[in-house]
DNA sequence: GTGCGGGACATCTCTAGAGAAATCAATGAT
DNA sequence: ATCATTGATTTCTCTAGAGATGTCCCGCAC
């Protein structure tokens, strides 16, 4: 019988964790504050370097907290921006509009760098969603006050976009989109899969993401009239960005 | 000019990371497979457990690998299971209502467990969205296959229930729903919010969650006709176990 | 066979120390 | 005033080792 229910008392790296995490989840510690370094925390509890420095991992990766090398640790709060799938709101904005929780945009430059746009061949994955061999590719990097937020690859199926006359990086006044309506492939209906993750070594430098970071990722697929698919638009989003917003009818 | 775009070597134990995480996302290794351990990665390289530890900690915080204490750290993949946030599709099923990548809810169990409903005066934000000072809570965990991948925390306006003649821990046949449509307060409307980050402790022991696993969070609030709000759900999602799906017309 | 014990092996916690690398503030030269 | 250097501080990487704790399997007693 092993079984002996022993509360086993969590290890003291553990322990300081919880305590400082208290503190910030309590708001004595706030947004840019410094965390006691691991210095501090080696004298305070009389322990090795390697522990204290457990301590501050824990709240790293749980993303409460940001090193900054040759600095310090320093907490770290979530600011989201709101990002909404169907805006459709009204009825007195259901409720007034009011946000469940808070979120902030206000005050915010929002930018969109156009990465690249290129003519290659569909993966599995997206030709079979898609229903076409070749796609044009765009990629985009969306912006918050000059911080990468936002990675955004669109898949456009090659066939449609060539009737459009003009080539896809010029594509006139509109972009694609208009050129796709001229066409009578307006999108009328869109699914959207979201799901969460932790990011990739990829994706983490190429949003510049702190450790203990999720990204959001978003498949979003467009329908023309008719189930037509027109666009296949992937998106990862550093979670601590973005809040989504989905609202519909019973 | 310190400014050299000098190309640093990664540390020893990323490069055993990048390595490893190659195998995993190449499939070179799958799902249950066990990884290289610490003993077995400090004889390859020659260096110290210390360093070998942390290669895998790297995997372990990407969500990529659980480590079992006395066993050694295997491979962990996603197979997420569907929630349906708004569903409308059919028009063919929008393309077919293919998935646009693959979630697996086939063969498994679903199981609810009321953990406990209670009437308690609202939080100040509960309050604020709800519009009433007592509310009646209901809590909730939902598995798949007997682990736990939901915690569900619905708040119910008390002014509102109680007019239900039926006391809410009884609320009969067909549930709250039920006697709410009862009044004439079906939902008809519902906004959700969605975001993502690292789990607080308390929610990834309840969830049994392995480092490296978000928790999704849904704040799903539903309103009955002429914008009355009657339920705030605010769910915690183990992330790796579900992709939401959301549809809408443009 | 069933169950129990023990040993091999794995991860986990922690110590002590050292040098590298980045930051930051103060100092000093121009 | 501006710029460069220097030094203190801080995090980061890594070594070497030890004991605790949990898992797994094999063999032994029943």
């Amino acid at each position: 019988m092993t079984e002996s229910p022993v509360h086993h008392e969590p290890p003291i790296y553990r322990r300081i964790a919880d305590r400082l995490r208290d503190q910030i989840l309590s708001g004595a510690l706030s947004d840019g504050d410094r965390l006691p370094g691991e210095n501090a925390i080696m004298a305070e509890y009389g322990i090795a370097r390697a522990t204290a420095r457990q301590a501050l991992a824990v709240l790293i990766n749980e993303g409460l907290a940001v090193p900054r090398r040759g600095s310090g640790v320093y907490v770290r709060l979530f600011r989201p921006i709101r990002r909404h799938g169907s805006r459709r709101l009204s009825r007195e904005q259901w409720g007034q509009g009011r946000a469940i929780w808070d979120s902030d945009t206000r005050g915010r430059s929002y930018t969109v760098d156009e990465v690249s746009i290129e003519r290659t061949p569909a993966s599995e994955q997206v030709a079979r969603v898609l229903d076409c061999d070749e796609v044009w590719v765009r990629r985009r990097r969306y912006s918050v006050d000059g911080r990468p937020v936002q990675l955004a690859v669109s898949y456009f199926p090659a066939d449609l976009v060539e009737g459009t006359a003009v080539t896809l990086p010029d594509t006139g006044p509109g972009g694609v989109y208009a050129r796709l309506g001229d066409l009578g492939y307006s999108p009328v209906h869109f699914t959207e899969e979201v799901r969460a993750r932790m990011p990739q070594p990829g994706e983490a430098s190429l949003l510049g993401l702190p450790a203990g970071t999720p990204v959001i990722i978003i498949s979003r697929l467009a329908y023309a009239a008719g189930g037509i698919p027109i666009e296949l638009n992937e998106m990862t989003l550093d979670a601590a960005s973005y809040v989504l917003q989905y609202d519909f009818d019973a």
